[in-house]
RNA sequence: GGGCUCGUAGUGAAGGGGUUAUCACGCCUCCCUGUCACGGAGGAGAUCGCCGGUUCAAAUCCGGUCGAGCCCGCCA
């Protein structure tokens, strides 16, 4: 193939002969004259064929929407009133030379300029049209620049990406686990991990100091416009470190991501407000207060950390009826209390009273990331788990990996993740997790493109 | 597991016991050398999600079912 030009580099390219290639955008037959614009990732351009040259012009009238083209030719100015000051490219034009269908198109089934009215259902159906849309590359393309700030701005801070495994052990308690077979170990089973925190803490027991990775997590609970069964976390966690640091960290990345990426949004307030989780519960009735002044203005984020959360909570048995336990944690049972209750906790008394070093982040009254300093202490860990009702023979069997491995000199830690598709949702302004993630699934947890899940053939 | 909303040409919507089922966009044919949501003329395209019931008559009312969305439960 010829050397492309991207159409955004076009308007610098004026007198040169390019090539563009990408798919008809749209197309206005004058009878001698034939307009296509023609669509790439990176924008529109016009494109003009003249009934002089018979070749292209016979070429250029058989042309379809979302048709896959190649056009060659001479990228020109236009006149003074044949510019165009909507599009970037509004003052150029090629004069078509030569076009190559490099793929014919049934007419779409929605046209993509209007992908964001068709119906969900159908866009999840055709996701490699609806994804043609301007609406939907924006959303993938600020995804992608996130990602890549995120891991810049870590790796610039001494972080290492590593992976943990998808194929693991299940946990106790907490949300219901997808299921693997185990086809060499016949009635045993993997399951996918809800979140990668029990690796991740290994990891800090293996010396790696910071870590950080893009972390599919699996929950097989019913899906809403905020969640689905598959999600992507941005999880960390650091060895040596202090709460005040780890926010600090977050806090400073969030400011940095909406800086360079997002320059039209104000955040209302800096430094993030910290709200207590009595003062959030008891001001907004939940603890993920939406602290904007002007919830309807598009621009606007206001982070807030909500802290001080109780560790334990008493057991609602009407909720949890096989719960024999007096209580449960609030988050996880793998944050630490803070310094001054650790007595209390190593005591087992004043449960109601302890503090735990939770802090989320939440944004515009979404939760959109939490974490915690955590135990790392072997005893410690065992007196939590103790205090939800867990016997020594159940701690052994599916904590043991753990409790070992802070008996072997694991370094104080702790870490955060972020619900990466709902900061995308909210960053873009859209309703749902489902048009941030490329290939979504349905609120019953089917992927509609694909036709999954399925019976084994 | 529960509650609510929706389902009408390819798409998005209107209609709400008797209509030739309406509109916009798209699609097809023809005309058009400057449009950029081009314009003009004509045309095709719908067993009104599916099954059953009420009725002389159902897209319309009722029941069920399937599908989609939202919410509650659930989401360590």
């Amino acid at each position: 193939m010829a050397e492309r030009t991207f159409i955004e580099q076009t308007p610098e390219k004026v007198g040169e002969v390019v090539t563009v290639m990408g798919w008809v955008h749209a197309r206005r037959n004058h009878g001698k004259v034939i307009f296509i614009d023609i669509r790439d990732r990176t924008g529109y351009l016009q494109a003009v064929a003249i009934g002089s040259d018979a070749d292209v012009f016979e070429t250029a009238s058989e042309l379809r929407d979302e048709y896959v083209i190649s056009l060659t030719g001479e990228v020109k100015a236009r006149g003074e009133r044949q510019i165009n000051t909507e599009t970037p490219t509004g003052t150029v034009e090629l004069q078509i030379q030569a076009i190559t269908i490099l793929n014919t198109s049934e007419t779409p089934v929605f046209e993509i300029e209007k992908a964001p009215e068709a119906g969900e259902e159908l866009r999840m159906q055709y996701r490699y049209l609806d994804m043609r849309s301007e609406r939907m590359q924006q959303n993938m393309r600020k995804r992608h620049e996130i990602v890549k700030h995120v891991r810049d701005y870590l790796v610039a801070r001494r972080f290492w990406e590593i992976e943990t495994p998808y194929l693991t052990k299940g946990t106790p308690e907490g949300a219901r686990e997808f299921v693997v077979p185990a086809r060499l170990q016949p009635g045993s089973h993997f399951v996918l991990p809800q979140s990668p925190q029990q690796f991740k803490q290994l990891l800090m027991a293996g010396g790696i100091e910071r870590y950080f990775q893009i972390a599919r997590c699996f929950r097989d609970e019913d899906a809403r416009g905020d969640r689905q069964a598959e999600f992507t976390q941005i999880d960390m966690e650091l060895s040596f470190i202090d709460k005040e640091e780890i926010m600090q960290i977050n806090e400073s990345l969030l400011i940095d991501i909406v800086e360079k990426i997002y320059p039209e949004k104000r955040i209302q307030t800096v430094p993030f407000p910290r709200i207590s989780y009595k003062d959030s519960i008891e001001q907004y009735g939940n603890d993920r207060p939406d602290i904007r002044e002007d919830p309807n203005d598009p621009n606007v984020l206001a982070f807030c950390w909500v802290v001080d959360f109780p560790m334990f909570e008493e057991v609602d048995h009407k909720a949890h009826p096989e719960n024999k336990a007096n209580w449960t944690f609030t988050h996880n049972p793998f944050s630490s209390p803070i310094e001054k209750d650790l007595e209390s906790l190593r005591n087992k008394e004043n449960v109601a009273e302890i503090t735990s070093t939770q802090y989320d982040i939440v944004l515009n009254g979404c939760e959109i990331g939490g974490g915690s300093l955590r135990t790392y202490r072997a005893d410690d860990l065992r007196k939590t788990l103790q205090i939800i009702g867990y016997s020594d023979e159940i701690i052994d069997r599916d904590f043991g990996h753990i409790i070992s491995a802070f008996t072997y000199g694991t370094p104080p830690h702790g870490g955060i993740a972020w619900g990466l598709d709902r900061l995308v949702m909210l960053l873009q302004g859209e309703k749902s997790i489902r048009d941030v993630m490329a290939f979504p699934k349905t609120g019953d947890s089917r992927d509609l493109l694909m036709g999954a899940p399925s019976k084994i053939i």
